[in-house]
DNA sequence: TTCGTTGCAAACATTTTGCAGTTTC
DNA sequence: GAAACTGCAAAATGTTTGCAACGAA
């Protein structure tokens, strides 16, 4: 897909996804915007949004409930995911590991680009809310 | 979900899924057993696997080209994703980062279960196909 | 003016669900 | 025989797409 014109919509989709740490999806990136620019259409947000990750201008991070999330943070660094909300977060304390990629490298005849890695569990959110349910 | 009664039909669902390393999807399990099971309902194989993943009997490995991708090996272990065909191979040969949830367990105030990796780039096989062009 | 971009609505693909009938224990 | 399970088909959900109108260079 090669994107010319920057419009004013386009651009506010990708500050929209670049402003948040909350790993939007397409859904909430059209309902953020919708009150600013009435006319948006989900089309036009999945158009951009697919535009931008071809681009590699952001990335997915995967599915959750059904639904494909994003993040304008390229550099890498790891995601936290809770098993109860949904919720997807930052883990910027852990170093990527180049060594795991040059191991799988020689013993799996694939190129290796780049891996990912998801941590699973209970965020401190639910946990509170457990909490006060006891 | 609380499943009491084995089915023929449910442990041919499992069997299949264990016996493949092609981390199958939905519709691979139903395509697969419908030679045998003629009668053999796409709901059926859906509702049966969400059932063993919350069970813990089978783990998902998220989305490729839109369809949930499940692993009957439970055992910890990364996956390789190929960029081009959306092959899932098993890569056994990077063991488990355990300091790895210690220092996210520190940092977040979330609680961890565990962590998945996941190593992107180009497989054997594609790599081949693209040789074979030039 | 020319193309890229958008809104809209229809089309699509995957997954879920309600219900009546069937199977398992 | 009761409870669990299934087939079927409809519905729900998330995403893509065709086309005419619109907007930016």
């Amino acid at each position: 897909m090669a994107r010319k014109n920057f419009s004013k919509k386009r651009e506010a989709i990708y500050e929209a996804i670049c402003s948040t740490k909350s790993h939007p999806s397409a859904e909430w990136v059209y309902n953020t915007l919708k009150p600013e620019y009435p006319d948006l259409s989900l089309g036009t947000v999945y158009r951009n949004m697919n535009g931008f990750k071809d681009d590699g201008m952001i990335l997915s991070v995967g599915s959750v409930n059904g639904q494909e999330r994003f993040d304008g943070n390229t550099k890498p660094h790891s995601h936290f995911i809770c098993n109860r909300c949904g919720d997807v977060i930052d883990i910027e304390n852990v170093p990527y590991n180049m060594q795991a990629d040059e191991v799988v490298r020689n013993v799996s005849n694939c190129d290796i680009d780049y891996h990912l890695t998801f941590f699973y569990g209970i965020c401190g959110k639910c946990k509170n809310i457990e909490e006060d349910n006891n």
